[in-house]
DNA sequence: ATTATTTATTTCATCAGTGAAATATGCACC
DNA sequence: GGTGCATATTTCACTGATGAAATAAATAAT
């Protein structure tokens, strides 16, 4: 079934949900928007992914290294930047190093740390993945106006904003 | 680190990114902005959904039998409506018959036909755990105004629009 | 009546991610 | 130099999803 169709199931199943409870805000169909809207995204990043033999954590990880100023970092950090526990980082490293994408070393003046820096050919690699991703991009955002997409980056820096505060305002209240 | 940091890092590492791959458009990076969001914000249901013992895709499949005119509807149906396969469908069905949220029967007049039907339990499920949800939903779409909500509204289904462009595309060219 | 098709289930193997606990190594402190 | 802390890795058990193939049961086609 379409992404289209499945909106417009939503818009209709949604209507009927609101009949039992009505209390139901109507951002919750916002928030079912962007999860679908996400999810197709996200599969669509894959399947360019696929052929490569790479998965998804394993791309950002290879990203994130190819945007530091100096193509390095720690494990420690990327686990940070990407939301991973330090298991899935070390398969992660494993997995990039095996494949020359990225090198470990070990830093000079803590040797605790490990140093993964992204290769030439991991540079090559990121290179020669994005543009393969511009046509679905350039589709996906097709007929937005520059307009909308100063309104789609705003709100969505919204939502990014009150989700770090509600982040913030887990730490369990008495 | 939290989202608002992720983005600000995104908004960093996306410059660096541009200085080597110029031809990478400015939606690069609206797209990340929406995947960083949604993941947040499923993580969000999730761990609403978590004390329950239900995962997501029970939780949808439920709310999917929910908002159904009789409350009912097949295993096949539902893999279309959710995007899910059979066998998880199967796996999903077991899940919440064995709760009593759902109940299977066969179609009488096609009994090939699994028929599954929300309980009055389910229904009372569904009905305590959405306004569980509220709360984090109204401080997810704070500040939003009537008009940010249209828009936001309206640039989800544009988006939709080109993706599901994009998945009749995909039957592969020549 | 036999054959083919549809629907659902079962079985099995696999992948990606999660998290806890134990281990190794190196640093910092004093 | 010994204690404690930080960093990364390993091991293990687990969750959730995925997909292929075999099976069962009912219907449709003829």
């Amino acid at each position: 079934m379409s992404l289209i169709n499945r909106i417009k199931h939503l818009d209709e199943g949604f209507e009927r949900i609101r009949k039992a409870v009505p209390e139901l805000p109507e951002d919750a169909k916002l928030c079912r928007l962007l999860l679908l809207v996400g999810e197709r995204l996200q599969a669509e990043f894959e399947s360019k992914l696929r052929p490569y033999k790479l998965n998804d954590s394993e791309f950002r990880t290879l990203v994130m290294l190819f945007s530091q100023p100096d193509g390095s970092s720690t494990p420690g950090e990327l686990c940070e930047f990407t939301s991973q526990g330090a298991t899935n980082m070390t398969r992660i490293a494993n997995a990039l190093a095996k494949r020359g994408l990225i090198t470990r070393g070990h830093n000079i003046t803590d040797r605790r740390q490990v140093v993964m820096q992204i290769t030439a050919a991991g540079r090559r690699f990121v290179q020669k993945m994005l543009p393969g991703m511009m046509p679905s991009l350039r589709l996906t955002f097709a007929e937005f106006t520059q307009s909308d997409r100063n309104q789609f980056s705003k709100l969505m820096r919204k939502l990014a904003k009150n989700l770090t505060q509600l982040e913030h305002e887990a730490g369990d209240p008495p």
